[in-house]
Order: structure tokens, then sequence, then C-alpha cells
DNA sequence: ATGAGTCGCAACAGAAGTGTTGCAGTTATA
DNA sequence: TATAACTGCAACACTTCTGTTGCGACTCAT
């Protein structure tokens, strides 16, 4: 049966839900292609209960993305990239960010429907995303004559490469300090 | 039954696994897990034909990460890496890349075994792409104190970004010039 | 404590993919 | 042209995964 967002479960059939979540990362991030059959297994359940919370493979990955869509979402609005100045909300949130996407790489990293949760939540976090980098610009952070959908692909594309080779596990303060840097100065010679 | 690296094959021959190669780029770019019928459907072959040029769906991955790999390999060395200015050299040389990668995105972002072709062509091409940062950064326009590895990376990033928002085709030409001026000034203001 | 919700287990049917083989017909090459 | 290589097609056995059902046992909530 499964039902992809039903009325509020049973404490223990919300623990399984979370522990076949946070399994199923886990597992198809070194295996994108894995079984049903190992998901449970690593979340500690029988297979049978992970097709009576989602009817198919189909509906559990959705849940997965929206699940870590949501909590991407949170890393953004705990930076208050509204109220707090630039730099501060843009360190913050890239600390924040690079903690979450390293947890759910795999479900971050899905490719969404355009009108799924997930799409919708990534879209509202670009928006924000940008809206971040437009103040940065008015403070004379940012060129005046950038083009502010390229730099947040490029700060998309330096919180993604921080992330791989990251197996040592460094400090998030450290990388997000690297990745502000590198997006506004580069690699050239210092002034 | 299928070889690796067989002898020289018949012209005919040649020219199946040559579409073979290319319907699986296409068809496992949009599809990862797509089946070797599609794959054969794509290439106007029998599936059966696929099963005698590669022993396993295995196999035939291997060949398509190192027949890309060698072509990326070549894009590298016809930007003249080790003789033309650095500038020059690397303007050049993200251009082929940005082609190659274009037509052979799937095979490229393939996971290779450290004892694989793929993996050797790919840390050739990442030591020869450090070395002209290494040149690029004796002729001060690299930071003296900055991490070429971490700018390498960076460098691998911004190819990587600027392919996704590309379904436009946008000229190589322009994308590189767009990735380099990125990766030596940033985003910040301009002096 | 009682009842509904939840779980594990076993078993099942069905779908889909994989890899192999044999053979007849076609094509390259010497 | 003669030979060897190549191909498509059909059929096969085999494995794996999926999704479902029924049932007894356990557990949460009231």
């Amino acid at each position: 049966m499964g039902e992809t967002a039903g009325r509020s479960l049973r404490a223990d059939a919300e623990r399984s839900v979370r522990a076949i979540l946070e399994a199923a990362e886990r597992v198809l991030a070194e295996e994108p292609g894995a079984s049903m059959e190992q998901i449970a297994a690593a979340a500690g359940v029988a297979r049978t209960t992970i097709h009576r919370r989602f009817a198919n493979r189909q509906a559990l990955i959705e849940a997965l993305a929206s699940s870590a869509a949501r909590q991407l979402a949170r890393a953004v609005d705990d930076g208050r990239p509204d109220t707090a100045p630039p730099l501060v909300a843009m360190h913050r949130i890239t600390a924040n960010v690079l903690q979450v996407k390293s947890a759910w790489a795999f479900a971050l990293e899905l490719p969404a429907d355009p009108d799924s949760e997930a799409a919708v939540l990534h879209q509202d976090i670009a928006r924000r995303c940008i809206a971040v980098l437009k103040r940065a610009q008015d403070d004379k952070l940012i060129d005046e004559a950038a083009d502010l959908d390229w730099v947040r692909r490029v700060y998309y594309a330096l919180i993604g490469e921080s992330l791989h080779g990251n197996a040592e596990g460094a400090d998030p303060d450290t990388l997000a300090a690297r990745i502000i840097d590198t997006l506004l100065h580069g690699a050239g010679p210092r002034a």
C-alpha cells in the first residue's frame, strides 16, 4: 500500500520512516541502483515495511528528495539571509549548507520533476541565494556588472567541489571561508 | 563472448563498436540504469551484437570510460599545455575540453577503479593541468600562495557547471573566457 | 486493558534483465 | 570468388527485483 503523505503516524512508525530515509541516503549514495532489500537491511527493517510506507521505489526517492530539500531550506534560513550583513550571512549559510549536503549528498543531487515539492524548495532556495548575492553586490562586494545567476551557479559548484575531496572531514567553517574567498577573489594575485 | 581489447576488427565491426559506444553515452546520460536492449536499439544493432564485443555491462562501461578519457587527453594535448603561453593554453584547453565533455558527459563523470585505463588517463590529465597552472603562477597570473590543487578542482567545477545550463549550446570560446576570468578574478569588483 | 496500528516473516506471482547458443544470411577482405 | 568474419533473430536458462498477501506477535495510545 504505502502513503506519500498521510496523516500522523504512530511513534514507532515515524521512527521507521526516518530510519528508512537515512538508510536510503547512505546506501544509494554508494550504489544508486541498490535494491529495496539492501536499503531495508541498512535500516534494520523488513523489506515489506518499506513497501507499507512507500508505494514505489519512485515514491521513496521522492520522499527522500523532499526531506533533504526541507533540511537544506532550513539550513539557509538559519543563516538569516535577509537580515544579517551579506558576508556574515554568506559564511553562515555556506557552513550550514555544507553540513546538510555532506549528510544528504545523494538526495540533494537527485533530478527532480519541475512540479515536485523538492523542485519548488530548490527554486525558492535559489531565489533567496540570489537575494543575498544582490545585497552583497549593493555593498560593493560583488562587481556591479556581474551576472548574479552565473555567480550563484559558481557558488553552487564550489560547494559541491568542496564536498568531494572531504573524506577527511575538514571544519565546515574553514571550507566555507575558502569557498567565499574563492568566489569573490578567484585564484589571481591579491592587491 | 566479447573482448575488451582484441586484435584489429573488420571495418564493419569497428563501425558497430563506435555506434554502440556513442549510443551508450546518449542513452545512459539520460537514464543511467538503461538496459542493454535500449542501448542496442539506439545503436541500431541487435542486443547480442553488444554481447559479442563486450562481455559484461561492466566491460561496456569501462570501454566507454576509456574511450572518452582518451578523447579528453587528446583535447588537452591539442592545447599545447607545455609550450603555449599559460593564458593561451588555458583558453584553448578549456574550449577543447568543453566540447569533448559536452559530448561525453556521462562517460567522463563515471567513477573509475584506481587501476583502470580511464583512471590513469584522468590522473595524467590532472598532472598536466596542474603543470599549466604552475606556469601561470610563475607568470604572476595566479597568487603565489594559492593551493594549486584547490585551483585545479575549482577549474574542474567551473567547467562542469558551464555544461549544465548549456542546453542552448553557447559558443565554447565564450564559455571558456568566462571560466578563466572567474577562475582568476572571481566575482568581486575589478580594480 | 483493550483495540488499533505496526512489524517481521514466509511465500507468492510476475516482470525485466542478463548472458548464451545455434543458425541462416550478409559483408568485408585477401 | 572463396573464406572468414560479422550480423540479426529466436530461443533458452538463469538470476534478480518488485510488489502483494496473510498471519502471528508485538507495541503504542487512550
